[in-house]
DNA sequence: ACCCAGGAGCTGC
DNA sequence: GCAGCTCATGGG
């Protein structure tokens, strides 16, 4: 289908943006994007038009809320003064069309337990290990191989050997255990959905292994509470350096999230 | 070789 | 509550 859409969508900067790790850009400048049991391949045609491989009725029950495509991002940018917040401002400026996904809470949760303490290209590599060990083989929509993301299942019949081998360091002991959970019924995931926002933040760092940023990522990014605010080492930078006064958490509520993406990623941009 | 990474658990205070 | 230490691995 062709999608015709106004608002903010850069494709590149949202897979640059640290908050997936299973975006690929194709040879053509497309993006192939895995999603639960599916797969998405987007191109951009020209401004504000984009096509999609699915239908209009798989955009409508899948693509459009994984997209966030009824979130106005421009108008939350429009929020921002130039005058009273210039860093911001500018990061916003300069990320402008980063969306925030509505990704697959386990995804994301397995996702940001894995990403601790690691660089982005090395969290990518253990996740395209792991859903290579224990992913479905499955095809996009134009006949190119690709690996589903594991269920709980799968990780936890894993044996010892094979979860090493996604080279995940002292992870791997917090990957079992939150799966192992899963099939025992006592987590759902899911469910967190329906939760508070501070219920869901208690139940998350409740599991070995999640502490308050990985807790705030899959809130952000999984569970879709754009108010989580995740402090990594790039955050507490721009903390310390562009709001040495204090950032006003309260007044960009509830959007906390958002804005943090457009920092995180400017920032790196400018130190990396 | 070195320092760092979308940190968290643990211990001791 | 907070500092300090440790954890496994790889990117730059």
């Amino acid at each position: 289908m062709i999608l015709e859409f106004s608002d903010d969508l850069d494709l590149k900067k949202i897979a640059d943006s640290g908050q997936c790790f299973r975006w690929e850009e194709l040879p053509d400048g497309g993006f192939r994007v895995p999603h639960k049991d599916s797969c998405l391949i987007i191109r951009k045609l020209s401004e504000d038009s984009y096509e999609l491989s699915c239908s209009e009725d798989e955009y409508e029950s899948m693509w459009k809320d994984y997209l966030d495509a009824d979130t106005d991002y421009r108008s939350i940018r429009g929020r921002i003064s130039k005058k009273k917040d210039p860093f911001l401002y500018a990061a916003a400026a300069d990320q402008q069309g980063i969306r925030i996904l509505k990704q697959d809470p386990w995804e994301a949760l397995i996702s940001f337990i894995i990403s601790q303490n690691r660089n982005i290209p090395a969290i990518k590599r253990s996740i395209e290990l792991l859903c290579e060990r224990v992913g479905m083989l499955r095809k996009d929509p134009e006949g190119g191989k690709y690996y589903s993301f594991p269920d709980a299942k799968a990780i936890n019949e894993m044996p010892d050997t094979a979860l090493a081998e996604c080279r995940l360091g002292y992870r791997d002991e917090y990957i079992r255990r939150t799966a192992a959970l899963v099939c025992e019924g006592s987590l759902d995931i899911n469910g967190l959905m329906l939760c508070s926002e501070e219920e869901a933040f208690e139940r998350l760092i409740s599991l070995h292994g999640v502490g308050k940023k990985v807790a705030s990522c899959v809130m952000l990014f999984g569970l879709h509470f754009v108010n989580a605010f995740p402090i990594d080492v790039w955050v507490k930078r721009i903390l310390e350096n562009e709001y040495p006064k204090g950032y006003p958490m309260e007044e960009y509520a509830p959007y906390n999230g958002i804005y943090q993406q457009y920092m995180f990623a400017y920032y790196r941009k400018l130190h990396e």
